[in-house]
RNA sequence: GAGAAUAUAGCUCAGUCGGUAGAGCAUCUGCCUUUUAAGCAGAGGGUCGAAGGUUCGAGUCCUUCUAUUCUCACCA
């Protein structure tokens, strides 16, 4: 028996429908007419030599260099029989100069019924206007694709030597729907995104060129962990089962190093199921790194000399502009419990208080507590609350609380501290580090409580991983591991104050 | 989850006290062979986010809904 389809909001044959405006249907005529007088308005490939920014960069005065360019259409200024129009390609935009004389009437008359948005191929030679500008005069002018869409048009001027933009394309959601058409309107989107290619990259060769392995490891995993919070869920058909998508791969990544690996790491796109808004998208990216035999104290100075070189790369620069602030990256960073941190800006000292007289403490500072939670969880409400927002400038928060971190080795000298740090950047958690637990009765011990917390209503509490056990059980060395949050990275080396604009894709509601 | 704001032409935006829908750019027609927010003359283009309601009459007032943005809450 065949089930009826679920109703779900986002039902596929709900999609709007495609509508015709006039210009619309008049570049639909346009594509008709191309293709009535034997030219094709999509043919499969045109010989590129050079792209705009190289014209620009051999340009010689009274040097003719041959060239063949093609971009997007982006401005026309049609002049009887003679035209210019900037074509725009990966590398920026190039102005082409059109004579009629010298293409002849029929390449001048097809040209004639291009849009803005269109395609072209240009074959011509490289020279300087009246006015300056380096462009190319045609010599050939070839369509390579029809555009069928009128593109948001923005003008831009140059005044006082600062490009003004006219009627910028700035609808919010229309750039993030079509994202495609905020690429090609807005170049210093691109940009972002170079920068966050950039980034990746550089840390990748970073982290190969140290000898540790980049692994792939399950998105769809049976029992999720490595983290607290809500997963999604799917289901297999041909097992019939349910599985999550992952929330962390940290569990598989610590087996690997249970096998033998040095050191691993993922750059890993991780779903967790809560709230958006613009420090958090339903998928985002995470590199995770275990590297053996190491601890907390030397991933602190691995991730600072990182961070900093990363934006000597991509940046030339260790100083940033991040949600309003001036943030210097020069290691080293500082560090701070988090006991002390608490103390620093809330004038109050909580090392060894119970849990009624913390949450005394909290209730004092104006703080309301959900009963139910514990010693741990208020120390995380009032750091979170009164400390976390004013670590402006990079730092280190380290030695938490043994309760918060199930999956954290705690510490040789101090009962109830575990080594783990967090590094905060404008006010935001940016990496999570700790020298991982490997004693498995205690991972067990710990990972059993969990499960109590869970029962008990905590959504987020970790599930007991049975295999993950069994795999600490052989055995893993000291270890030390981090998930370094890449978007929240990418916002502070760009700039960008919301992790929509370092995604390309951010989630949104259907249409 | 709560609050606020926004939604009008392809894009960016006006639209007053409720009285027949506006501009710039884009598009179309004509002129224009070094322009660059090209220029000049003319033209077309709208289910005013959706559904109800009030009214002789609603882009405008009311209700509900949808989406987005911002703020707050949530977010190891």
């Amino acid at each position: 028996m065949q089930k009826e389809p679920e109703q779900h909001k986002n039902n596929p044959a709900d999609q709007p429908q495609l509508s015709l405006n006039d210009q619309m249907l008049r570049r639909l005529e346009e594509r008709q007419h191309l293709l009535d007088a034997g030219i094709n308005p999509y043919p499969s490939q045109f010989a590129v030599t050079r792209f705009s920014s190289q014209v620009f960069e051999a340009f010689q005065d009274e040097v003719k260099e041959p060239v063949s360019v093609a971009g997007r259409i982006m401005t026309i200024r049609k002049m009887g029989k003679a035209s210019f129009f900037h074509i725009q390609d990966s590398k920026g935009r190039i102005q082409i100069y059109l004579k009629k004389d010298e293409v002849g009437e029929a390449t001048y008359n097809t040209f004639k019924l291009l849009d803005i948005g269109d395609i072209v191929g240009v074959k011509g030679y490289s020279f300087k206007t009246k006015t300056g500008e380096i462009s190319v005069h045609a010599e050939t002018l070839e369509l390579l694709t029809k555009s069928l869409r009128p593109i948001p048009v923005a003008k831009e001027k140059e005044v006082d030597g600062e490009k003004v933009v006219f009627d910028a394309f700035s609808d919010k959601e229309l750039r993030y729907r079509q994202r495609y058409v905020d690429l090609i309107v807005n170049p210093e989107v691109k940009g972002t995104f170079i920068k966050r290619s950039a980034i990746v990259s550089f840390m990748r060769n970073s982290f190969a060129s140290r000898g540790w392995l980049e692994v792939e490891t399950p998105i769809l995993q049976p029992i999720y962990g490595g983290a607290a919070a809500r997963p999604f869920t799917t289901h297999h058909n041909a097992l019939d089962m349910q599985l999550y998508l992952r929330i962390a791969n940290e569990l598989y990544l610590k087996r690997l190093i249970v096998g033998g690996f040095d050191g691993v790491f993922e750059f890993a796109k991780d779903f967790r199921n809560e709230g958006i808004d613009r420090f958090h998208n339903p998928e985002f990216t995470q590199v995770e790194l275990y590297v053996a035999y190491k601890d907390y104290n030397w991933m602190m100075q691995m991730v600072e000399e990182l961070i900093s070189e990363t934006a000597q790369k991509v940046n030339q620069s260790e100083v940033t502009s991040f949600l309003g602030n001036e943030i210097s990256l020069k290691p080293p960073f500082r560090r701070l419990s988090i006991i002390d941190a608490i103390a620093e800006y809330t004038g109050r000292d909580i090392r060894g208080k119970s849990e009624d007289e913390l949450r005394y403490t909290a209730k004092d500072l104006g703080l309301e507590l959900d009963p139910k939670i514990s010693s741990g969880k208020i120390i995380d409400e009032i750091f979170g609350e009164f400390v976390e927002p004013k670590l402006i400038q990079p730092t280190f928060i380290i030695d938490y609380p043994t309760e918060m971190s199930p999956l954290a080795k705690e510490h040789p000298s101090q009962p109830g501290i575990v080594e783990r740090f967090e590094l905060i950047v404008g006010g935001k958690e940016v990496c999570n580090s700790f020298s991982e637990l490997n004693d498995p009765v205690i991972q067990r011990e710990r990972l059993e409580s969990q499960a109590k917390l869970r029962q008990r209503g905590d959504e987020e509490a970790m599930i007991v991983d049975e295999d993950f056990l069994r795999a600490i059980e052989y055995g893993m060395p000291p270890c030390a591991g981090i998930g370094i949050g890449i978007d929240r990275l990418v916002m502070l080396l760009t700039g960008q104050d919301s992790i929509r604009d370092v995604i390309f894709f951010p989630h949104l509601k259907p249409e």
